[in-house]
DNA sequence: GTCGCTTGCCAC
DNA sequence: AAACGTGGCAAGCGAC
């Protein structure tokens, strides 16, 4: 399909603005959804990618043939006259970037009647980039990406226009603006038939409607308390100094310089063994460290630490937090090809747990507090053996599903099926073994990987490993099923995969890589669930507390007087009998910081 | 100086 | 027969 014929226009006056409004209302070239609404191309251009600061520059507006740019400031009477008044909706690509800019303009648009191919594309091929250029390249016309390469070309190349500042006149900027929605509306032209063809709409539905109260989450921020973190990162960065000059003084050499440190405590006389991924050179990670007994290793290590912690966690709060004390992470909905969500700018999904000494994890996790001082509280709910509980509905393992819906601690039941032994109790070593080769299930690990984790021999590892399979032979019929499927698939289709049985997702497989589907299914299905509990929390009038999404639980921030009202809603909705043909049940936490989260029921006896 | 790659490390 | 998955990010370093 080519863009050859497109028409573009600028809105530069009052005659183009009457030709715009009669083409609005003339018939289109552009997309009927099933229940006859009709949809046209919508995008906007914005000094920059903050959806809270940035500014609105350029409305476009289009179908499949036509490309309408309407400079904001100028012609934004025309742009909302158009937004608001337009009868039918809206397809845009990725939707909640555009709709936070329209919002501030005090445009609602309905969310009912937006379409957006971001998730569209995703849910059709979780592997392939979600970027408007890159789709437009594989399923529109190949040159659309070449125009997009060539606009960011122009505008960095003039001496020194940014988004913010290239001149709205300037042709390229408005013309490949207008040529957005028309890119839009053609993608969702050939993405609509695979939708239908695939069965993939109630997978894009959950995307398409759960991504606003993610993006509500983001706005909405994560409150911390910036001079906390300002001191420690001070005393971190310190410390972090004093080890490197420490080292420069008594052996001449760089504390971050893994390869000369290599040499040195090669030349000391310490052997080294272990590779790096690659297999360029030895490695120097935290497990050699720890093996080394040399002042200079302990060293490396702990300076390692403080500035992991300082750099990666502590130096965002005390740059990036707004004039609220507050962090607003970017939360991408389809991060991950599971269907995943992932954060960046800062990723408050990977901050490190607090456990025993590891004091700097606390540090950092209590760096989030609550927005309402003494008045508030933060609220953590995350569901229980998640991946678990959805290898255990999949495969339909008598076994494990029977040790979900017994009394007790599931890894003990599994470990007492496993062993024999109705004598295991909860600190029996065999309960944690039990425990490695379950997620080894889900990880898809051998038995060398499972050695490795666990702490124990190949041979405990391999016995470990056949006593599972014995215990759950539902489990490895999964395993084979799901490979079996999809090397079929293979062969009739041309490409493996499998689907999520709540949404009929399509997961594909690497090709080799088949083992990683049962993965790809059980880390798809919790975040299906997961993202369902987001929406029935939200619908339950919880989208006024929710902060952070941390791929089983849900973070809060809540005013005292609405703690119990939460509590019971929480309660309500994450534990559910319905989803799963064993019951999904979900923990309670508390904390005024995250560090000090604690469980409810022992936080309301204290 | 910036870019890309490798290495290492944080989470679920 | 054998195969641990999904992410984000910073430092170091060589290349341009």
């Amino acid at each position: 399909m080519s863009l050859d014929a497109v028409q573009l226009h600028l809105i530069d006056s009052i005659d183009s603005a009457f030709e715009f409004k009669r083409w609005l209302g003339e018939r289109h070239n552009g997309y009927q959804l099933v229940d006859g609404v009709e949809l046209l191309g919508l995008d906007s251009e914005t000094t920059g990618l903050d959806t809270r600061n940035d500014r609105l520059r350029l409305v476009q507006i289009g179908d499949a043939d036509t490309g309408w740019a309407i400079p904001w400031e100028r012609w934004g009477g025309v742009a909302e006259e158009a937004l608001t008044q337009w009868g039918g909706g809206w397809v845009l690509h990725n939707a909640t970037f555009d709709e936070s800019f329209f919002a501030r303009e005090g445009i609602n648009l309905r969310r009912d009647r937006l379409v957006d191919t971001r998730p569209m594309a995703h849910v059709l091929d979780p592997t392939y980039s979600t970027a408007l250029k890159n789709l437009a390249a594989k399923h529109v016309d190949p040159r659309a990406k070449a125009l997009q390469d060539d606009l960011d070309d122009a505008i960095n190349s003039r001496g020194g226009w940014t988004w913010a500042t290239v001149p709205i006149t300037f042709q390229k900027y408005w013309s490949y603006g207008a040529l957005d929605p028309v890119i839009t509306m053609r993608l969702l032209q050939q993405l609509a038939p695979k939708m239908d063809a695939d069965g993939s709409w109630k997978a894009y539905e959950l995307e398409n409607t759960v991504q606003w109260v993610i993006r509500a989450m983001s706005h909405r921020g994560a409150h911390v308390d910036r001079e906390y973190a300002r001191q420690k990162s001070i005393a971190f960065s310190r410390y972090c100094v004093d080890v490197e000059q420490w080292v420069r003084e008594h052996y001449d050499l760089g504390a971050g310089s893994d390869v000369a440190i290599i040499e040195y405590l090669k030349s000391e006389g310490y052997e080294f063994t272990k590779r790096t991924k690659s297999g360029a050179r030895y490695a120097l990670d935290s497990e050699v460290l720890e093996a080394i007994d040399h002042p200079l290793a302990k060293a490396v290590l702990s300076r390692r630490q403080l500035l992991k912690v300082t750099s990666t966690y502590l130096s965002h709060i005390v740059e990036e937090a707004d004039a609220d004390d507050l962090m607003h992470p970017d939360i991408n909905p389809l991060g991950a090809r599971t269907s995943r969500m992932s954060m960046s700018k800062p990723n408050l999904q990977n901050l490190p747990r607090v456990s025993e000494n590891k004091p700097h994890a606390t540090v950092v996790r209590n760096c989030y507090t609550t927005r309402y001082g003494e008045d508030g509280v933060m609220v953590f709910s995350d569901f229980d053996q998640i991946e678990m509980r959805g290898l255990a509905h999949m495969s339909g393992d008598e076994g494990m599903l029977q040790a979900f819906v017994s009394e007790g601690d599931f890894f003990v039941n599994l470990a007492r099926q496993v062993f024999r032994d109705d004598t295991i109790i909860k600190k029996d070593p065999r309960r944690q073994i039990t425990k490695n080769v379950g997620y080894g299930k889900i990880y898809g690990a051998g038995i060398a990987k499972l050695a490795l984790t666990a702490g124990i021999s190949h041979e405990q590892a391999a016995a470990a490993m056949h006593a599972f399979d014995a215990s759950f032979p539902g489990v490895r019929a999964f395993q084979n099923r799901v490979q079996r499927i999809a090397l079929e698939r293979k062969t009739s289709e041309g490409v493996g995969y499998v689907r999520s049985p709540l949404t009929h997702r399509r997961h594909p497989s690497d090709s080799g890589k088949e083992y990683a589907l049962v993965n790809y299914l059980v880390q798809g299905l919790a975040a299906e669930m997961f993202k369902m509990k987001i929406l029935e929390l939200d619908a339950a009038g919880l989208g006024d507390f929710m902060v952070l999404p941390v791929h089983d639980e849900i973070i809060m921030d809540v005013p005292k007087d609405n703690l119990r009202d939460v509590i019971g809603t929480l309660q309500k909705v994450m534990n559910d009998d319905q989803l799963l043909s064993i019951p999904v049940t979900a923990g309670l936490a508390v904390g005024s910081r995250w560090g000090e989260k604690q469980d409810y029921d022992d936080a309301m006896v204290a």
